[in-house]
DNA sequence: CAATGATCCTGTCCGC
DNA sequence: TGCGGACAGGATCATT
């Protein structure tokens, strides 16, 4: 499940993809995959990729004309390079069409993955309000503290709530709960500063190491040129039956979620 | 405002 | 073999 370290990869990827090559169209395959702001009048294309950024889980590509592509991967989706792989998908729900009759396939089984053309201007609004940058200087104990203040909500929960902070799903919070040995059901109001501190260097120490490692390829993730990540090898928790010190790894529901947690290590 | 639950969608896996 | 049902899960919307 794309998450902010999967995000990052392919961003990274995709604006190798991009930046030498003109943009020439964006072809929706399925109803709905494709959105396009009603202000944006006149032709877009064709364009060249003048900025990028990642906020959360989403991809801001920014083009000549004033306009922005906004790409959420949701749990399926995929960005597939034809000039790694030309083959055909009957999962394919939309195409960014570049110079050379080059294509950048978005390929997405479940078709909740979006992409949005509109005025750069206009970009808040289809997005929605994200929290803190995990990654990012504003992401201090100091700052959790303040943010979990009178939430009762498990701490598991808090932490995949985007308003919140933006960028973590269920792999990465099950992961850093466990490096911070915190017990996912813990309100999160009730966790002291101590807590929270291990907590911040863990969120980052996970999503870091997860970059670095081009991301975490359970089930379906998948790179540009279709190579998987390698982080799912350095998985200490989820879809695990034992902690890397032997315990038992218990499975609970929290929110419709699977979390998966050592009683022993996590209190 | 906070928290919860249903919804969207399809491939996979399990039990009978 | 095949069918029904559960599961996976990010974001959104409705409800409490």
């Amino acid at each position: 499940m794309p998450e902010l370290p999967e995000v990052q990869t392919v961003l990274r990827e995709v604006v190798k993809e991009l930046q030498d090559a003109r943009i020439e169209g964006l072809e929706c395959l399925y109803p709905g995959t494709v959105i396009v702001d009603p202000e944006l009048r006149g032709i877009a294309w064709p364009a060249t990729l003048t900025g990028y950024e990642r906020r959360g889980k989403y991809m801001l590509l920014h083009l000549s004309r004033g306009n922005s592509l906004i790409i959420h991967l949701r749990m399926t989706g995929k960005l597939v390079s034809t000039r790694i792989k030309d083959e055909a998908s009957c999962h394919e729900r939309a195409c960014i069409l570049l110079e050379g009759g080059h294509k950048l396939r978005f390929v997405d089984i479940r078709t909740f993955g979006k992409i949005t053309l509109c005025r750069t201007e206009n970009i808040p609004r289809f997005m929605p309000n994200l929290g803190v940058e995990p990654l990012g200087g504003d992401f201090t104990p100091a700052y959790l503290k303040q943010l979990f203040r009178q939430r009762k909500t498990p701490i598991k929960n808090a932490l995949m709530d985007q308003t919140l902070i933006a960028g973590l799903g269920n792999i990465y919070a099950n992961e850093i709960l466990y490096r911070s040995r915190i017990d996912p059901q813990t309100p999160a109001g009730s966790l002291s500063l101590h807590k929270l501190k291990r907590l911040e260097e863990q969120t980052r120490a996970v999503l870091s190491e997860a970059i670095a490692m081009n991301g975490t390829s359970i089930s379906d993730f998948r790179r540009v040129d279709d190579k998987s990540g390698e982080f799912q090898n350095f998985l200490q928790v989820y879809q695990k039956e034992k902690c890397p010190r032997g315990h038992s790894v218990q499975k609970i529901k929290q929110g419709g979620r699977s979390t998966f947690f050592c009683p022993v290590c996590q209190k």
